[in-house]
RNA sequence: GUGGAUGUAGCUCAGUUGGUUAGAGCACCUGACUGUGGCUCAGGGGGUCGGGGGUUCAAAUCCCCUCAUCCACCCCA
């Protein structure tokens, strides 16, 4: 194999782009029906926005970023989509001028990873963010929002888990309370646990260790650390929730790794996907706005992984795809008439709407193939008429019409040509 | 980045303790069907056995390196 894809990239042929525009069209009229409106910001941006934006410790940060360094620059390719979109919101001074903005993207995010299933080095997301608020409804709306999106591509039993990591001072009071409680126990501990306990304490509290599991039982409880305003801001997000039938389960260990989060934070997960479970991550970043330069305005986003997506819509069975006809007229042209005369009608059919294509053998001499081998290859080009001009055709100035699917035929006159696609079409007709 | 598994035709896979020209099914092309697709039958094309090096009279098979994929971990969409 003389080249091949690089790392963690994949190439999506006619053949999966059909489910991917159909996932891709579902959520642009969710997107719709939710107020949102499209944005496009650049796939690269400079890599302090990145730094500055999802922090210095994150991994993504310390680890992963597809970086160029050029003369006194240095960009990188977007790991995300949220810092961008802030961005170019501050940047426009939407801020001042229309500061709630609900704004969402599709496209690829570079990560550099050792790629595993459902996991590339260059992925598309589905994103939104909902800019200028802090109103907890926001947070409900874009959770059922996401979680609609399941429902509606058929991909049944994603689980909501949803937890707050308060506000910036919350979360470090809780910090230190949990690292106070974990001292003692550092020795019975995974050794995992202990590069956490000095890394991010958080996370220990996701530890699949079953002995560190034990201990978290009894772990101080993050929901007991927030302050009245942002408990009452969670509580009032599961309830509007529950309020729209949309079951959400408060999950203590959801914990996001940018530093960018506050208060609300929440995945969505599919049971059947294994160690990478989340199809969709997302959460509120109230000081992201003024952290990059903006007024001090809350507001929250989320994340869909279309890989993971596909990869849980294919577990489930759910990701056969019809392939539709898309090619109306193949004209075969025979031994004995001037190919060109084919390349007339295609334009013609064309011209009127019709999908139309000729017959192509591999060489440049301009031989017709065989009517076999052009039959075969309408069939397979999936087209509903065969047009066949031969020199008895020609002769009586007709074209023998094919229907492919209910096998019949008629011949029909060539002129003239602009109406030539009502006649095809009534070859066959229901 | 850590640990483990895998890598033979376009695809799914056989390949006996290392032993001559590496096989099957599907797919592809041609013919039976001298102007007609899907079914059937027959024939045909297609492989540096992921790549490189080594051991050996002899390597798809054994050893080392490398690349890629998959699984688990870290983390994450």
């Amino acid at each position: 194999m003389a080249y091949q894809r690089a790392r963690g990239t994949r190439d999506e042929f006619p053949d999966d782009l059909i489910l991917i525009d159909r996932l891709e069209r579902v959520a642009r009229d969710l997107f719709r029906r939710y107020g949102a409106r499209e944005i496009r910001t650049p796939f690269f941006e400079e890599t302090r926005l990145f730094v500055r934006g999802l922090g210095e410790g994150s991994d993504v940060v310390s680890k992963e970023m597809f970086t160029v360094e050029r003369e006194e620059s240095s960009y990188t390719f977007r790991p995300e989509g949220t810092a961008g979109v802030v961005r170019a919101y501050v940047e426009k001074a939407l801020h001042k001028t229309r500061p709630l903005q609900k704004l969402y993207y599709i496209g690829p995010m570079f990560r550099y990873e050792k790629p595993q299933g459902g996991r590339q080095r260059q992925f598309t997301q589905i994103g939104l963010e909902v800019l200028g608020s802090l109103d907890p409804l926001l947070d409900a709306e874009a959770i059922h929002l996401a979680a609609s999106f399941f429902d509606e591509i058929g991909l049944s039993g994603v689980e909501a888990r949803v937890n707050s990591m308060g506000d910036r001072e919350d979360l470090e009071a809780f910090r230190g309370m949990l690292r106070a409680w974990a001292q003692p126990q550092l020795s019975a501990r995974c050794e995992d646990c202990r590069m956490r306990f000095e890394k991010n304490v958080l996370r220990m509290l996701d530890c699949k260790v079953e002995q560190c599991r034990v201990l978290n039982a009894s772990a101080p409880d993050i929901l007991d650390a927030l302050t009245p305003a942002s408990r009452a801001h969670l509580d009032t997000v599961v309830s509007a929730l529950r309020a729209v039938g949309r079951p959400v389960r408060v999950d203590p260990g959801i914990v996001r790794g940018f530093d960018y989060y506050t208060r609300t934070v929440f995945e969505l997960h599919h049971p059947d996907l294994g160690a990478r479970s989340a199809v969709c991550g997302g959460g509120r970043y109230d000081h992201l706005i003024s952290e990059l330069g903006g007024s001090d305005l809350g507001a929250v986003g989320f994340a869909i992984g279309l890989v993971p997506t596909i990869v849980a819509l294919e577990k489930l069975g759910k990701a056969q795809i019809e392939i539709p006809r898309e090619l109306d007229a193949f004209v075969c042209v025979l031994e004995g008439v001037p190919r060109q005369h084919g390349f007339v009608i295609v334009d013609a059919l064309r011209n009127a709407g019709l999908a139309a294509d000729l017959d192509h053998p591999e060489g440049a001499e301009g031989n017709a193939r065989s009517l076999k081998a052009q039959m075969k290859s309408a069939d397979r080009a999936r087209a509903r008429w065969a047009v066949m001009l031969g020199p008895d055709e020609q002769a009586a100035s007709v074209v023998s019409v094919r229907n492919l699917e209910s096998r019949t035929e008629a011949k029909v006159p060539q002129q003239p040509l602009a109406t030539l696609h009502e006649r095809i079409r009534g070859v066959g007709a229901a």
